[in-house]
DNA sequence: AATGAAAGCGGACCACGGTCCGTTTCAGCC
DNA sequence: GGCTGAAACGGACCGTGGTCCGCTTTCATT
C-alpha cells in the first residue's frame, strides 16, 4: 500500500531508503548553508560534508550543481504553480483573465526577483525546464486566448514572459535604474497592447 | 608630444606595445583554436599556449574566460552596430522606421543564433555590457518614436529585444520546435501590436 | 646610453566542479 | 534469517578557471 494504487505509467522505479534520506538531507544542508549568505557559499563539497555524505552521492542525487540549484528551485515553483492552478484569485481560477494575467506577471516578477541568484546559478538546468518555461507559457496562452486575443498565441505568450527573466530583469533595474514598480507598470502596458481589451485588432 | 593635443578625457593609459601584440595574438589564437569546433575547446591554457604566452597573459588581458568570450564577440558586434548606425537600408538609415524595425529584428535574431555558443559562454559580461543591450534598446526606443508611439517607450523597447534573447530563442527553437523564420514571423507580430500602424503598411 | 619605475609577464599554486570505481547498503526472495 | 543482484555510496583523482608574486620588458627622462 505503499505504493500508488496506479503505478502503470510510473517511471520511477522506487527510490531507495538511502537515497530518499539523502536527498533530503543535502535539501536541508543545502538550504541551511545559504541562510544569509549568497549561492557562492554553496560548494558541492561543503554541502556534502555538511549532509554527512560523499561528494559522489550530490552528484549522483543532482547531476551537477546546476542540477542541484533547480532542486533548490523546485520547491517555490511547485508552490507558485500550485497558486496558479488551484490558489486564490486574481492569481488563481476565478478572477477575470486580464486580472489573472496581471496577477501572474506581478508574482511572476516577485519570484524570480526573490530567486534571482538561484535561478543564474541553476542555468540552463532551469531555465530549459519545459516544466518551468513551458508552463508558464501555456498558462498566459491560455489567458489570452480567454481574452479573444487572436494570432500566434504561442508566440505572444512567450513574448510576454521574456521580459520577465532574470537577465533583463537586472538589466532594468540594476543598470536601467528602474524599480520594481516601473517595471511591473512598464509590463502591464505591454499587455495591454498585446491583448487590447477594446475592440480586437487582426 | 607623442600624447594627444586633448587627453583630458582620455582613460586610457597608453597600452604597452607588447601587450598589444599579445591582446591580437590571443584574440587570433582563440579564433584560430575555435575553428570548426565548438567554444568547449576554448580553454584558458590552450589559448595561451596557442598564442605563446603565459596563462596569467591571458586572465590580465581579459579578466576572466567570460571576458574573452566578450571580447571574441566584439568584433561581430560593433559591425553590426556600424550596420545600423550608417549600413545600407533597411537595417541602416534610409527606410521607413517600421521597415527598420522589422530589418532590426531580423538582423539581431541572426546574430544571435550565429553567437548563441559564445554568447552562452561569455554570460554576464556580455548580457549585462551597456554597449550591448543598451545599444539595442536606444535604437529600437528611437524607433519606435519615429513610429508615433506612445507610452513608456524605454520599457516597450526592452520587451521586445527580450525575446531574442539567447534563452528564449533556444526555447522556441529547440524545445518548442518552431523555426527560425516562425519565430521571425512571430515578433513581427509582436512589433505590429506594440506599434500598431493606423491603416499603414502590412 | 643609462636608469628607474611602472606595466606586463609567466607559471606554480589553489579551489572547485565533475568522474570513476572499489566498497557498502538495500530490498526482494528463498 | 541468509543470499543475491542491483543500486547507492565515498573519496581519491583529474581538468580547468582563477590568483599571486617574483622576474622581465618597455619607455620616458636625462
Amino acid at each position: 500500500m505503499s505504493q500508488p494504487l496506479l503505478p502503470l505509467l510510473s517511471t520511477a522505479p522506487v527510490e531507495r531508503r538511502d537515497a530518499a534520506r539523502n536527498r533530503v538531507a543535502l535539501l536541508e544542508a543545502a538550504a541551511e548553508l545559504m541562510g544569509g549568505c549568497g549561492v557562492e557559499v554553496l560548494t558541492m563539497e561543503a554541502v556534502a560534508a555538511k549532509a554527512g555524505v560523499g561528494k559522489g552521492t550530490v552528484f549522483r542525487r543532482f547531476g551537477s550543481r546546476e542540477g542541484l540549484m533547480a532542486s533548490l528551485l523546485d520547491h517555490r515553483e511547485a508552490e507558485w504553480q500550485a497558486g496558479v492552478i488551484s490558489g486564490p484569485a486574481p492569481l488563481g481560477p476565478g478572477a477575470p483573465p486580464m486580472e489573472r494575467l496581471l496577477a501572474f506577471g506581478a508574482s511572476r516578477l516577485r519570484l524570480h526577483l526573490d530567486q534571482a541568484a538561484l535561478i543564474e546559478a541553476a542555468g540552463r538546468t532551469w531555465g530549459e525546464n519545459p516544466a518551468v518555461l513551458g508552463f508558464a507559457a501555456l498558462h498566459v496562452r491560455i489567458l489570452l486566448g480567454e481574452l479573444g486575443v487572436t494570432g500566434n498565441l504561442r508566440y505572444l505568450a512567450t513574448a510576454l514572459i521574456a521580459p520577465l527573466s532574470v537577465p533583463i530583469l537586472r538589466q532594468q533595474i540594476g543598470h536601467g535604474s528602474m524599480t520594481e514598480a516601473e517595471v511591473l507598470a512598464g509590463w502591464e502596458e505591454l499587455v495591454r497592447r498585446v491583448a487590447p481589451q477594446d475592440g480586437v485588432i487582426t
